[in-house]
DNA sequence: TGCGTTTTAAATCAATCGTTATAAAATGTA
DNA sequence: TACATTTTATAACGATTGATTTAAAACGCA
């Protein structure tokens, strides 16, 4: 009937990501977004729309590929190390991140989204899941003793959500293994169930 | 000697500093910018250099309001309600920001640190700054028994570091009360002495 | 009151921005 | 094989970008 396309949508998102990623929306022109895609810019504008539409598709892209999967991946294992895990992953994540793109959620959390009411909803639906993750996790380990009571449930979430877009940020500029690794051990030691109560009551 | 000036400069780098608050450094054009401190694009470059120059001394500026006086004020505190007092101001603050402009640090931290050796380095320091004040108060807490020395000090100096940053990033999308002052309220019992534990030495 | 100097204002620079015509190339169907 | 349709490649659109030129305006000092 017509002309077959010569690309492969997913191939070139993935190649529209990597430039998003790693330039912000703002800093990357059409020109740069095309080339990047290996596409020209005609090809760009016949197969996305404009500009917008192409970051929107690409972000969708990098969310389905960083949190659509991951989440079941830690959910299957205990709570306090799917925890555990999942923060592992996000330093080892940040440290060998030498282009220092960061995560792309929080890049256009405060790039994009202030200024998109869309991108806005886009964003907060996802810092909403990650923090239902972390909430299933803390109740799941609340109920079987292996993660402390003395803190609320959906505050604790609350700390680890905050605590994973601080990482985040704070690999930005120093993403030194040290600093992520120190100060992820006291957020984890929260979690854990205090053995100094068992033994108050276990004494007399 | 020659025509004098007729802006105040400090006056011309607040503006400066609220346009590229609110919209970021690409986002801004020499023209936005000269418009926001109420002079001609001749005058910004004769008076500041170029665009990054511009910019600079805005986040140098915003540097020194935000973080220059407040250290000092909380560090007179004792040392758990200095950093209640801390992050109380830091989450007002961002529920109040109806503009949602954030952190400018934060901002420049994932906008142009990342591609910017200099704005790497200043940002840098400053977070090493803001570690070192928390630092300061878990030590003098941990001292006069005031902040549990169950975690260690840097350890825990760099969870509230990340805790600030992970506000900041939260607040932008979901400037909610109840999720961040429910966040904040385990990372705050994470420094309050163990009662239990004096109850474990007690005993016998 | 001029002189030297700097800041202003206005216009303009080439380059790049996002986007779109135009027409050739490439397919399935008739 | 010719037609209808879509994707390509190339070029160009007006608008805006960061930055500069030119000349008038405004001062201190001689």
């Amino acid at each position: 009937m017509a002309r077959p396309r010569e690309f492969d949508e997913e191939k070139v998102l993935t190649l529209a990501v990597e430039q998003f990623w790693e330039r912000g929306y703002e800093a990357t022109s059409i020109r740069d977004l095309a080339q990047a895609m290996g596409l020209t810019t005609a090809s760009v504008y016949n197969a996305f729309g404009d500009k917008r539409a192409v970051y929107r598709r690409a972000l969708d892209f990098y969310i389905e590929r960083s949190f659509g999967d991951r989440v079941g991946r830690f959910e299957s294992k205990p709570p306090l190390p799917a925890v555990k895990a999942f923060f592992d992953e996000i330093i080892e994540r940040s440290l060998g991140d030498v282009k220092r793109k960061g995560c792309m959620l929080v890049n256009s959390a405060l790039e994009v989204a202030p200024h998109d009411e869309e991108f806005q909803r886009v964003v907060a639906e996802v810092l909403v899941q990650v923090e239902g993750f972390f909430l299933r996790c803390v109740r799941r380990g609340q109920e079987d003793g292996t993660i402390s009571d003395r803190q609320n449930a959906s505050d604790l979430a609350g700390t680890l959500l905050s605590t994973l877009l601080g990482i985040r940020v704070l690999a930005r500029t120093r993403p030194e293994r040290d600093l992520l690794e120190g100060l992820i051990k006291p957020v984890l030691g929260l979690l854990e169930p205090a053995v100094t109560t068992r033994l108050v009551s276990a004494v007399p």
